[in-house]
DNA sequence: TCAGGTGATTTACATTATGGCAACAGTTAT
DNA sequence: ATAACTGTTGCCATAATGTAAATCACCTGA
């Protein structure tokens, strides 16, 4: 769910990260562009970056700021912690054989999906080399709207308060009343599916996956293209390799 | 080389970035926790707490914070500036394979060499279960050496000002003077090796790797225990081996 | 069900640290 | 030499930290 901050919050961190984040996205920049993107004066982003530098986020190659290598070790680190192993690409790999179709497993974290592993990811670029998105909506997408039936309605309200509802497709729900219905329905199953809802054209079938304990950890999918699989053989066929696969990743995280 | 900051530094910041630190090494931790470790104010380990998790780099369960996943993806993201691909696997088990050893190839960062892949790594775990170490000493590895090697004088001084000489077996090097005439005999080669100086038992030999503008990336090397390699045999068969498989690197690296 | 812990956050306010600004020192390209 | 850009320094207004004490959320035994 949305982790609901209520104490004080320090703005020199959030502008640290705030930094970091920047000189990711843009693979480098120096301080000249920082100056331009960031709403804070020079001087400061130099303290900033002297920080980042000493506690080496940052690496700097004539006059250009980078991401270090470093992070890329403590995000490995990070990831220890989540389902990763060869249980997970066993699984997603096996549904998407068994459909034919885009396979994938997500993670559940601040009230949306992060691509944890997909069939057909690869360096996290597709076959036209475009980047994967790597985080997700819950209202528009199959797993997502199968976590949302499961959660508690203020839940649910307070992940439509943070994110919204962005219309990303012609079918995008985009009015809550409209999403708590779809909910109900879903609520009496154990997925969920999208009709275009996040691509036109795509459709897709996803459950949610949980821990021993019985907590979301995130989502399975399958689906594909409409004129390679209907609506039709998406919920006759799909569900229940889909809830097979969901079963054998359960089973798997203790 | 050793970023040499010499302007302001921020203190939040480093107050966050070490309880974040701190939050991944241990695998979540709750606040309780996290007072005995810092050296600071429970209410203000909250506000840091509290930002990080706005920021989403931390997540909370039952009391208990963890590193997100997100920050697994940022590290992922923070990897693509670096040579990862399929060229550096195949180079490294190529040599592997033709030396019949494990080889790994290393990122050269902040006058230490961070592991980007091993021949036999697997989760980061080798087959006892424990973690591999992630982060090495220029002065007693063999890629390491071979690195310092080709470093301006001032730039190793700064480097030892910075790391030290640790032992860390029974033959490393720990004086400075020693290893100074260590790196002029390693000058006229493009290689070093280690003799037990990083590991009981332990040779290897290494070189740096270079990317198209000469700047010096990482290191690559290849060794063994000594029952199975002597140093006759790395000098005479490795080293060929390993120039050949760092000049498929270069060549890789634009 | 209720009083009494236990630990997690938040508050209030004095003490420090940081942000913005502007001047200046160093480097590099023109 | 000039211009352009990087990074540092000094000075106040603003923001963060330390301390102690007040809330809050749970859990537990009577």
């Amino acid at each position: 769910m949305i982790e609901n901050v209520t104490g004080r919050r320090l703005k020199t961190t959030q502008a640290s990260l705030e930094i970091l984040s920047l000189i990711l996205e843009h693979d480098g920049l120096t301080l000249a562009e920082l100056d331009s993107m960031v709403d804070s004066s020079k001087s400061s982003i130099c303290s900033h970056l002297n920080t980042l530098l000493e506690s080496r986020y940052l690496v700097k190659h004539d006059g250009v700021y980078h991401v270090s290598f470093r992070v890329a070790l403590l995000g490995e680190r990070a990831r220890h912690r989540y389902p990763n192993d060869e249980v997970v690409e066993r699984v997603v790999d096996e549904l998407a054989r068994a459909t034919d179709q885009e396979a994938n497993f997500t993670i559940f974290e601040h009230g949306r999906l992060l691509m944890c592993y997909g069939s057909s990811t690869e360096e996290g670029r597709d076959a036209n080399g475009t980047r994967y998105r790597s985080e997700y909506h819950l209202h528009n997408t199959a797993a997502g709207k199968a976590i949302l039936a499961e959660l508690d309605r203020d839940e649910v309200e307070s992940i439509i308060d943070y994110w919204g509802l962005p219309r990303e497709s012609e079918g995008t729900i985009t009015n809550p009343d409209q999403l708590f219905d779809a909910l109900d329905e879903i609520a009496t199953k154990k997925y969920a599916v999208v009709d275009e809802e996040f691509a036109p054209n795509l459709i897709a079938i996803g459950a949610p996956v949980h821990d021993g304990d019985g907590r979301i950890v995130g989502g399975l999918s399958v689906g594909g293209p409409k004129y390679q699989v209907d609506m039709t053989r998406l919920e006759r066929e799909f569900a229940d390799e889909l809830l097979n696969a969901v079963e054998s990743l359960e089973s798997a995280l203790t």
